[in-house]
DNA sequence: GTGAAAGCGCTAACAC
DNA sequence: GTGTTAGCGCTTTCAC
């Protein structure tokens, strides 16, 4: 690390300018075999890296996109790991008790969708999940690094939003497709929401369904919540008459609320009750499926339960769950797909993009 | 995006020089208040976002740290997606089958780790997770941008390993700590196998376990063997009367491994006959119990099954399944610490560390 | 096919 | 406090 070797160290070495040393580099046809040869020879002796920031900077592209979607809650974790001997290696019994829920799922997925679009188009990826001190001010520094920007919907404010946009094209991602101006990709919630419940409601004769919110501010949970009353509009059931909860899209979140329907009675071990418990995501809905589990109410017997994503989670609790599933990794691709478009074609309006979801019949309401 | 504000034009609209911009910027204490509110101003109306390149270029430092981390199996994935009208929603049913398996569980852990660490650190995090053309130019290209690299073993050669190594710090990820130069961050594979294996051997007081290795030239496998190794030893075993498979740490490959001892008529519907196969990783367990489930034979009371890493799945499966849990978040986070710990001590001699593991007990061998 | 030279947008002495 | 002035390491015309 003793002072990297640069473009003029092995231009140096190779008898060569250093606009050559970059041909070769870039477009080695245009330099004689020879010639190729000797820099090769030298970039290899010297261990020589091109600067990417240096050629970012003169190319004025960095073909780099950033991806930023906070949200870990855990971000604050503990220290530096300590050393260890290695020797002991304690045991312990698992019994299925709580486990740690390492679950960032929706995060995930994504990443992994935008990695495999990003890579295929020739872009490095930065990530930025980080919370906590100023997120502003990290939208704003990784903005100044990449070619352009997927940000989760709701995790920056407009304003800051169209200050980067300025500079770069950004994407919003999940959110409702507001007219902003900016690009929009999400996945299809109101008619994902409306086919589900209408299955709760036409196959299983369920007149008085439960529904367990996100947070009010979710566009995602606003969308879902229209296309559940469209399904009870067309079912000519009155909304005024029906149970709602409002949890905040955590498992933890959906506990609490399944609590409070257990005190008020609204859930209880009966048989053939048709009753059903409609959760705006997957984490609320297990939150539910817990909480059922606790108090002795069987599901599907005594109570359905739906969800919404299709989180990985869903598809190994007992009984499984229900769910509407969410192409995420679609979702990222099509993310970074929409931000090489834009910068091919600056010319471009406004996109939005709608991913088709599938409801998924699994244990929890088949 | 019509051409993105420079300092220069901050400085012009502002009256002041580009100094002055870059000191409002970086360290506003230094400017008076006055001077800074115009800046400030000039700023918000250009839609000003400082140029990383240039700012990384001028520092000699990017504050980013690069994560290679190859192994999306479906990288090759098909097309963009395509537009839905998001009207028609279909209805599917999952009755537990063959599920996607999207899991790169590995990856996902050891990413988030980092990204804390990272953020923490006030660094931003760049992942390449791509595996496919050229892995080698890849490498070459990230670490062109970035203030130091993890890199997950065995994925580059150590050549170019050396060569990047030249200009920024290197640490190389869960592999064993050779004499190479690198930094090393690992789990305690050995120990971790060995204990796990005694416990199968006195606990059930199987003589006979049989062990599904992993690909052969794995140096986690090669540990983990070692592992078990030293258990039969301890407990008087003679390795030589042992079965052993091997297979590629993947579900699919456990699968095939299993049926193979099965043909073999080495895993028999047998009560009390205290079989176990210890497998390398959990995937391959998975795939082990998947055969063992579609044969009848029941896991633990015909044969006991154990795994290693400690993956999401792994609870979830039926029976769940007992292993050996890595500390994948904290391997993230103590690579990344183990970079940052060299960029501020360029002067550190090589250094490796390994993480504790943990024998997590559970329904395939309690 | 190769070289000379002008930036790319910023930071960091060093003056004033 | 603020301005001047070199670079940072590369790409890219434009000559030759």
């Amino acid at each position: 690390m003793a002072k990297a070797p640069t473009v003029y160290d092995v231009a140096e070495r190779s008898n060569v300018s250093i606009a050559t040393v970059s041909r070769v580099l870039r477009s080695p046809d245009a330099v004689r075999e020879e010639t190729r040869a000797r820099v090769l020879e030298a970039v290899h002796f010297l261990g020589y890296v091109p600067s990417g920031n240096a050629r970012a900077l003169a190319a004025r592209r960095t073909n780099v996109i950033g991806l930023f979607f906070p949200g870990h809650d855990d971000i604050e974790a503990g220290d530096t790991p300590s050393l260890s001997a290695g020797a002991e290696v304690p045991i312990v019994v698992d019994d299925g008790g709580a486990s740690p829920e390492t679950e960032n799922l929706y995060f995930d997925e994504v990443l992994r969708g935008a990695e495999i679009e990003a890579w295929r188009r020739g872009f490095a990826l930065m990530v930025a999940a980080g919370r906590g001190a100023s997120r502003e001010a990290l939208v704003n520094d990784i903005a100044g690094r990449v070619d352009g920007l997927a940000v989760l919907a709701r995790t920056v404010s407009d304003d800051l939003l169209a200050h980067v946009a300025r500079r770069i094209p950004v994407v919003v991602l999940a959110g409702s497709e507001r007219d902003d101006g900016f690009d929009h990709v999400s996945a299809s919630n109101r008619p994902g929401m409306r086919t589900l419940a209408a299955h709760v409601i036409e196959t299983h004769g369920v007149r008085e369904p439960i529904y367990v919110a996100g947070p009010a501010d979710s566009p995602d949970d606003a969308e879902r919540h229209d296309g559940f009353r469209e399904a009870l509009r067309a079912a000519g059931i009155a909304e005024a008459e029906l149970t709602l909860e409002r949890a905040d899209f955590t498992r933890e979140g959906g506990r609490a609320a399944a609590e409070r329907l257990v005190a008020a009675g609204a859930l209880t071990a009966a048989p053939g009750a048709r009753r059903a418990v409609i959760c705006a995501n997957d984490q609320t809905a297990l939150g539910v499926l817990d909480v059922l589990d606790a108090r002795g109410i069987r599901v599907p017997d005594d109570v359905l339960v739906t969800g919404f994503d299709g989180i990985a989670a869903g598809r190994h609790s007992r009984p499984s769950l229900t769910t509407v599933h969410q192409p995420m990794v679609e979702l990222g691709r099509a993310a970074v797909h929409a931000i090489t478009a834009r910068l091919d074609d600056p010319g471009l309006g406004p996109q939005s993009l709608t991913l088709p979801v599938q409801v998924v019949l699994r244990g929890s309401c088949p």
